[in-house]
DNA sequence: GCATAAGCGAGACGGTACGTCAAGTCTTTCC
DNA sequence: GGAAAGACTTGACGTACCGTCTCGCTTATGC
């Protein structure tokens, strides 16, 4: 036996969560289906994560474990066309959209993610987007978090309010459009 | 009595919906609660919305229903600074931030929500862009659609992800970089 | 309809118990097993009755409404006798039984008890003796209590302790035994 | 050390049971309390008990192991009183009150019990009437069964149904009167 | 006198039932 | 006779223990 019963366990419940998100979406989500489904005791759910939220961000963190890599050999529009195109994948799926609804709703699951993925993520962006600046020879007095948000505010808002999964041809107009922005015009602004 | 009872109640009951939420939060809101703090039976509360989030949707429209105004003769940068900030504060309160969590969950009121609230607005703000834009001879080949939600795009996710409200620093370093974007170059603004 | 809900809900959830009870025993009857029985939510059951031991307490006392009655213008023996096969046999039930397990664990259900059937069958019983020794002019000088005790503790305590039902043959002896205590004897004890 | 860890573990058990039953009573008591109380594993406790049944009544046996001797020489009256003071004293503690909750419950510890403490008792009661009854000349065509049902029936009642401890007066009452049914009157019955 | 297996504490496990809560429906009462 | 009040069925909640079951860690024999 290459694993313990309780790590078996949890991951039996993570994707039981899974599989009960896609058929019957997160406000009919409900523990003892779960538990059910991951043929296990409610008391084994509880034992490990609190709330139902806690179970979902950890699914979500499962699948979505392997973060996405900038490459430094390509451009910075090609990076964040890829980058937001993934971002827009990944949030549209059932379990995506739950994640940001939970986190919508709930302060300390939004904390959490922050932690465990917002930030991480944030923070290669943004360093990414430094070295890159720099190396093209565009001036850094440009604000770098309102940067990032121009580019990833419109993508959750159309997932979150318009319903939308943004499409390549979508980003890759926001993409230029941003860029527009901090290039070096004639004679600056 | 200039008022049917049945106005009076309708009144009563959005009016205890919204005190619950600032109270409770929409995660705790329960249909006995508001029929309880309404003096009302839940019967009658059921008549006239079939969901809390009916409910909600309603509550929201009947405070935020005096709509945000642009004013042609001022500038675009003024004009979506006030916009934003209007915007920002709207769904910074509890019932704002409520009414977005309904949305991000539920479809059916994301679409009354759309057809209520956010395409007006969404058209006001399209309208006066494409005309102050062309007004001070800005080429129209820009995406309308993409700049306003490089503008409102961020304020939602600073909202919602972020847990934060946008300030008026923030927004109007968002709106320079926005218009940064679709400047002629070469000449400045 | 002659009758409300509530009433008929009542009545159902009490045969229910009875029924599960005959089944199942007091140890194995559950909430759940009776809302089932009686098809009938747990909630209601709970609006009704506090807890399972009130529950067997009224359907006890709804089977055993119609108390027995003293004929004085019989025999004390031959009333004693009756009186207390009557006793005997309620007793032997299952339901009987539970009863009883239930007034031996829990104090306020044997208060209850005490009140609505024990108090009562208590008072005719010592009022018919004391008449009855009147009228056959047995002095007056000895314990009824005690006399009360020494015919019916026996019969409990087989029923309870030695899970038997007594006979009539028993019974009748018992009788028998008590009254020879009280005779006037010759020259007394 | 005099004693295997087995022997030491199965007298922490047995105490631990008396302790939770003194804190707790029978309906609230736990296995796994017992176990905590104990310091003990629950299995261990399931090793040697199958039921918190069992473990209750080995328990009582324990603290109750000592019986009550009768005194030949001293009379009927003073032996029974003593008797039954004794039985009324053991079966008025928590423990002894457990136990007979328990025994009116369950059919097996009920027979366990008869076996190891009732049938003794009963036999030695039994015996010492007989012979004191022949020595002091009575007629030993009475009942002894139930004169014996006479003395303990009233006060296993009293304590089971009434929730009293028969106190001395009460008890020595009782004796008279039961005694009073077998003295040899002037012409019988 | 050391190995070796039995017994042990700890506590996770699948379950069952608990008592509570709120949902949304249905019935009765009262105006 | 129609709306308000509130009792209903339902189903999930989160908890507590049940009795079973692995785990390593004693401990106390038997080679």
């Amino acid at each position: 036996m290459n694993q313990t019963k309780q790590a078996r366990n949890k991951e039996k419940i993570l994707e039981a969560t899974i599989n009960e998100l896609n058929q019957k979406g997160y406000l009919c989500l409900t523990i003892e289906g779960i538990a059910a489904e991951a043929g296990v005791g409610k008391a084994t759910i509880y034992r490990w994560w609190p709330t139902k939220a806690h179970l979902v961000l950890d699914a979500f963190l499962m699948v979505t474990e392997c973060a996405f890599q900038f490459d430094s050999s390509d451009s910075i529009k090609s990076n964040f066309v890829d980058q937001l195109k993934n971002l827009a994948d990944v949030f549209s799926t059932t379990l995506g959209r739950s994640m940001l609804a939970i986190i919508v709703e709930d302060q300390e699951i939004s904390d959490a993610f922050y932690k465990s993925y917002l930030s991480l993520r944030r923070k290669d962006s943004a360093s990414f987007l430094q070295q890159a600046m720099e190396r093209e020879g565009i001036k850094a007095e440009v604000n770098i978090d309102i940067l990032l948000d121009m580019l990833i505010g419109p993508i959750y808002f159309r997932i979150l309010i318009y319903k939308q999964t943004p499409d390549e041809h979508f980003i890759s107009e926001l993409v230029d459009h941003v860029i527009a922005g901090i290039l070096p015009a004639c004679s600056g602004k």
